[in-house]
RNA sequence: GCCCAGAUAGCUCAGUUGGUAGAGCAGUGGACUGAAAAUCCACGUGUCGCUGGUUCGAUUCCGGCUCUGGGCA
């Protein structure tokens, strides 16, 4: 029998967390945050993390888990995503998975195998080739010759993506498009019930300028320096995260504090666009729009609640 | 009031030695299976400020007007 699961997700901005809590003291619920940000410490106002008292007493997973220093992939995220549902399960309560990072979310739904790797060096010396245009070709061409159904889909200049094929194909000694194929036939683990909100592309941008405004009001850019004096390498993790990579070239003296502001409204605009993509066609997701109710963050939690599948 | 420079896509601007125009950004759609808040792909018709004139033909040349910068009084 799967485990029983509820899943919130949205663009940024949208309201997933605050319905999310509501949903919880409904049902007796745990949050478990999909988030690729929101895991680091010390890193609050940027990522719009939760505060406790936003949490209203209701459990919270995978939040404040790692130091800036440290690498967060899907590999990690699922795992512990899995290990935190079969904690919150075995106490009888139920786990809402929320957060707006499609690729984690599927991962943990479908039960997406990854095979154990040790990549460090090998993929230093691929991403070493890829910084000249010839390096990039002869990659490209490397992996036309020994997958090339990947070769197919993956765009040449998707450096990122043609470096990961390659990289599996020697670890693996098989193309990743097979591993991928395989992937995809894979039915949901877990009895779930997904939500994707949505609102209006005006109303969603005009909260989403508005929430970068107020967290600069909050201190986001104190919050940045105070990273920076840890001097953590600016191609980690961490550190690509909306506007803490704006900001941080503002204090490089690359741009004006106005010119980050406004890069961080523009870069989550376009964030939360890729993330509907993501989900546009996911039919397995229902899809809440908040302009649809006159109340959203009362109606939508409670939307949500009559549509579970609860046993 | 006079002089100069502009006025072209939502924005910043290029361009047409006269045959009705194109970049970047924005915007939109899409991909995504160990960086995913990452990475990558696709999509460009707009009274070329208004109005006369020259011309087979004007956004392009000439005149007038309007507006916006800057300068001089």
């Amino acid at each position: 029998m799967k485990e029983k699961l509820v899943i919130i997700s949205g663009p940024t901005a949208v309201g997933k967390s605050d319905c999310a809590v509501k949903l919880a003291k409904k049902i007796n619920g745990e949050v478990i945050s999909a988030d690729s940000m929101q895991v680091y410490k010390g890193m609050d106002i940027g990522t719009a993390k939760v505060t406790v008292e936003e949490m209203d007493g209701v459990a919270h997973h995978l939040i404040d888990i790692l130091e800036p220093e440290q690498d967060f992939n899907v590999l990690l995220f699922k795992k512990m995503a899995d290990e935190a549902i079969k904690d919150i399960t075995s106490r009888g309560a139920i786990p809402i998975m929320t957060g707006g990072t499609g690729f984690y979310i599927q991962a943990v739904l479908h039960g997406t195998e990854f095979e154990e790797e040790e990549t460090s060096e090998l993929r230093k010396e691929l991403e070493e080739m890829a910084k000249t245009p010839e390096g990039k070709r002869t990659l490209y061409e490397e992996l036309i010759s020994v997958d090339p159904a990947s070769a197919a889909i993956i765009h040449e200049n998707n450096i990122k993506r043609v470096i990961r094929a390659l990289e599996f194909y020697k670890l693996n000694a098989y193309p990743i498009s097979e591993h991928n194929a395989k992937m995809k036939e894979k039915e949901a683990v877990y009895d779930a019930d997904c939500f994707f909100l949505t609102d209006e592309r005006a109303l969603l941008y005009e909260r989403i300028d508005k929430r970068v405004d107020i967290m600069m009001e909050k201190g986001l850019l104190e919050e940045v320096k105070r990273l920076k004096a840890r001097n953590i390498p600016s191609n980690a993790t961490s550190m690509q995260g909306i506007g803490y990579r704006e900001i941080l070239e503002y204090l490089d003296g690359k741009c004006t504090l106005d010119e980050a502001v406004y890069n961080i409204k523009l870069n989550s605009r376009h964030f939360a666009k890729r993330q509907m993509t993501w989900f546009r066609n996911k039919d397995e997701f229902i899809k809440v729009n908040r302009s649809d109710f006159k109340q959203p963050s009362e109606d939508i939690p409670d939307f949500i609640y009559k549509n579970l599948n609860l046993c």
